[in-house]
DNA sequence: ACCGAATGTAATCGTTGATTACATCCTGAG
DNA sequence: CTCAGGATGTAATCAACGATTACATTCGGT
């Protein structure tokens, strides 16, 4: 809305260096908008026209910014990104066992809700095509300490003598590789396809991670869920 | 569904003489060279003006056969498809033994195989976006039949007792999301954000297919890997 | 108070998907 | 053989997109 455009310059936060000339900081504006047109129509939905749209500056405003589109939507996977690493933090902070495959789980379900509420960020992250992962340092340091994480734990439950296959790196690139379908499988609907309802879907991909982590013991525990 | 269109082109020869009368069969040769296209550039790469362009025909001819984008996509889908069947097909005729779960890593093996190879044919045959998957008949039959082969397939290991969680659905989802994470994750060059080299990806999915296996076995197997 | 630099705008280009009115060609009834 | 009618392809056009360029505005240090 907001025909007036230049009025919302400074008044709410920077009051320090008056950061805020013309728009306020259009920057981070573009990258939110970006996020949230994401998550409303999928990815394909965003475009620069859109966003500088909805931001009430001209198309070729974010350009001011952004090289190209690729720049944008990066700017915005790292947004996404980093709210994903808060997600994990905050599972890992709950889960107050030590035993590291509980904490394993705790990551990797995370990771699963995470992908099922904020289906486009999820896939921005991933989208080789969109984004420019090789050129962002922040993508790279994120992806690189959830690997490290997931690579101690696993370390550490070979230690314990937990592990029926010692490989914390096969296990680790597994482990991805299956809640990272099991997201895509969501996103994309292909559960329906597969005989399971949308409300299953919460479960079953629960169930899908304790079926592969079960794999993984040396002594399974054969706890019954309740 | 039109099968009248192709019914007229029984001579299909005449090549490049005029005698054909505009094009022989424009609808097929859409869809071939939109399944070139894709495994050219991507899925992003393929465009109706630009399949139009290189059969030759004016940029309005596809939509005498597709109403829209999709429609062709999905085409091209149902026929990516249909070559994914053969090769699955394939795998399992040469894999001789009756072993559920030998056969059943014949077909993860095949996928496999088949997404690397042909990385686009996958995608397409993956994304609901471009594609109209409800609307096709033919895919979600032969979605069907994969689901049926597998799920059979694990019945049968269950009955000869030989897994250790008796849940051939839960089972054949985790398999499908593991394959087809491992897939996406190639597809998208995230092996390589992983410390995955090209050259190893090949070894790090047959081997994390194994490991996915073994951990189902109520008696796995002592490693023993050639 | 001013001038340079940062920031936003307007106009424009080439490409895409899609629609419409029109032209062409085959088929088959008479 | 002819000619109506439907199937097939074309030309012209539209709106939206990413991107670039030249220009205008506003900030901020000196």
């Amino acid at each position: 809305m907001s025909t007036a455009k230049a009025s919302r310059t400074g008044s709410g936060e920077s009051g320090a260096s008056g950061s805020s000339y013309h728009h306020g900081n259009l920057r981070e504006a573009l990258i939110a908008e970006g996020l949230a047109l994401a998550a409303e129509g999928g990815l394909e939905a965003v475009s620069i026209r859109e966003v500088a749209r909805r931001v009430g500056v001209s198309p070729a405003a974010p350009f001011r910014h952004f090289p190209d589109k690729v720049a944008l939507m990066t700017a915005v996977a790292e947004e996404a990104m980093a709210r994903f690493q808060v997600e994990i933090a905050a599972a890992l902070a709950r889960e107050t066992s030590d035993d590291p495959i509980r904490r394993i789980r705790a990551i990797g379900k995370a990771f699963l809700d995470w992908a099922r509420r904020n289906p486009t960020h999820f896939e921005i992250i991933s989208s080789r095509r969109a984004i420019d992962f090789a050129g962002s340092a922040s993508l790279g340091a994120d992806n690189a300490r959830i690997q490290a994480q997931m690579v101690s734990l696993l370390e550490e439950a070979g230690r314990r003598g937990l592990l029926r296959v010692d490989d914390p790196q096969l296990i680790q690139i597994t482990g991805r590789a299956l809640v990272y379908g099991l997201a895509r499988m969501l996103i994309d609907g292909q559960f329906s396809s597969w005989g399971v309802a949308e409300d299953e879907a919460e479960d079953v991909m629960e169930r899908s991670l304790d079926l592969f982590l079960a794999g993984l013991l040396k002594h399974p525990v054969t706890e019954e869920r309740s």
